[in-house]
DNA sequence: TGAATAGTGTCTGTGAGACAATATTAT
DNA sequence: ATAATATTGTCTCACAGACACTATTCA
């Protein structure tokens, strides 16, 4: 027979919170940015890729897989708090573009107990890091083929390549929502491959209807590197005359030009708040 | 000194998952459907509501409001699975839409203990509930009106007004987001005015790129009755033949007709998946 | 007949897709 | 001069907003 209590102080004094078993909680960051690729060509731009950090285990589980920057949630800690924890770890940055993803709750992502993992979505300019990132952790370059089932995804640092596979399955007939699985995957630790994937889609979503690849860019950038930039996360070329219209609103030009490419010189823009 | 480990295997039998504090998890559901008024003008339509199922809670914390259907998660039960069974045990719905909403995490949401919320929001067809909902649950209609900062919400299941004000800020300049604070909350429980309002966005927003609406409908409905849905749930009047055009390709006309009005009948048409 | 809803026609303006054309630089 | 990028012009087509008009029912 429960007891009858009189008010909310006598019940929270008396309350054993131990009869439920608790579990614990991670937060994993896709830290995304976009890197520039040496160019030798004196005409040509340098390249962009479109990149996420990662860090390498050193330690069980998973011990020498390569795993997105994470850690515990602390008893008292608020889950934003602590993403922005770890990403000032790794990137010693704050006042960051962070955006709660998904939280990922299958009862066996980790082999030592329950983990709930939310992961988030950072944005960062690169130019910024004036720090250097940890031994540990490293760009990898992002390059993602889908077709209609399957998502091919392949991570380059220049040094090592992580190659997985993740099978898609449309959820019900009334969204784009998907199911993801992982088909194959030997070098990313837990579930990762579908918190990568998943942050993918959702970047490039918010990059049609929003204003965050802002948070990926230099103060000053032309409209030539900012096309790119799409481009590169939207693993598609855009039109210019087309481009330009549609980033007219968001953008001013400054009096700034960027010479010194074997080609006509491309005006400064930046970011234009507003709507 | 971190003892070395030579194999998974070998770290997982030593692994003492105590080191970490452990909390609480539950998941919160957003049961959202439309309500019809009873009309006595047996020319008019009954008019559209939207509405949502709360429950009344019968102990501490909180006792005598309402709050969302909502529960512990087991310690090895998926998230996704245990929002499918507090769904079940309040409506006895089984394939329902079910869609992952937000995580809330901060330290003193709950004042028993730490307590992790994932919210779910789930849309039904009020016409398939053949069972009764339990006796402590109310569908309440829903009416928010919004400015530039504050949301006032009122929900009403005819015997009682529960109203609430919240008030957003824009988290950041490049995007629609929103920090959501609570202003005036007399009658919800924990921080739900704040998991409803963000429920309410992510529908408005899911209604004008997904079929969502869908899971919400009969399977056999006229135009006029969808169009009073996308309505009452956005907040504003369409225009007719602007709608019909948007949703022509998502519907199929069938052979019935809908009448007994006082006025011409209507066509009753239903869902065409593809697009 | 009239209140109420169902359904269509059409004008206009905006904006995206597509392609062509011109401009400017470093070597 | 040429390769490479920067920038603009313009045609067409699709589509959304707006408003007007016609159709059909039942008390």
């Amino acid at each position: 027979m429960m007891k009858e209590y009189k008010s909310e102080e006598e019940f929270l004094k008396d309350y054993d919170s131990s009869i439920f078993e608790k579990l614990s909680m991670t937060a994993d960051i896709l830290i995304f940015s976009v890197s520039d690729e040496v160019q030798n060509n004196y005409r040509k731009l340098s390249k962009k890729h479109f990149s996420v950090l990662l860090v390498k285990r050193d330690n069980y589980p998973f011990k020498d897989k390569w795993c997105l920057p994470g850690g515990f949630i602390g008893i008292d800690e608020d889950i934003e708090d602590a993403a922005k924890r770890i990403l000032a770890n790794e990137t010693n940055l704050h006042d960051i573009y962070l955006e709660q993803l998904y939280t990922f709750g299958s009862p066996n992502r980790d082999p030592r107990m329950r983990v709930v993992s939310t992961s988030y979505m950072a944005l960062i300019d690169k130019n910024t890091l004036n720090e250097q990132i940890p031994n540990n952790a490293s760009w990898f370059n992002i390059m993602a083929l889908e077709d209609k089932e399957t998502i091919f995804v392949t991570l380059d640092n220049g040094s090592e390549e992580i190659k997985f596979k993740i099978s898609k399955t449309l959820k019900e007939k009334t969204t784009d929502r998907y199911k993801y699985d992982i088909l194959e995957n030997d070098k990313l630790a837990f579930d990762h491959p579908l918190v990568i994937v998943s942050g993918i889609s959702r970047l490039k979503n918010k990059l049609e209807y929003t204003d965050v690849v802002f948070n990926m860019m230099p103060e000053y950038f032309t409209l030539g590197e900012l096309q790119q930039v799409y481009e590169v996360i939207l693993g598609k070329k855009l039109l210019d005359p087309a481009f330009r219209r549609m980033i007219a609103s968001k953008v001013e030009k400054t009096d700034k030009m960027q010479t010194g490419g074997g080609h006509r010189p491309s005006v400064l823009f930046k970011y234009k708040s507003h709507d």
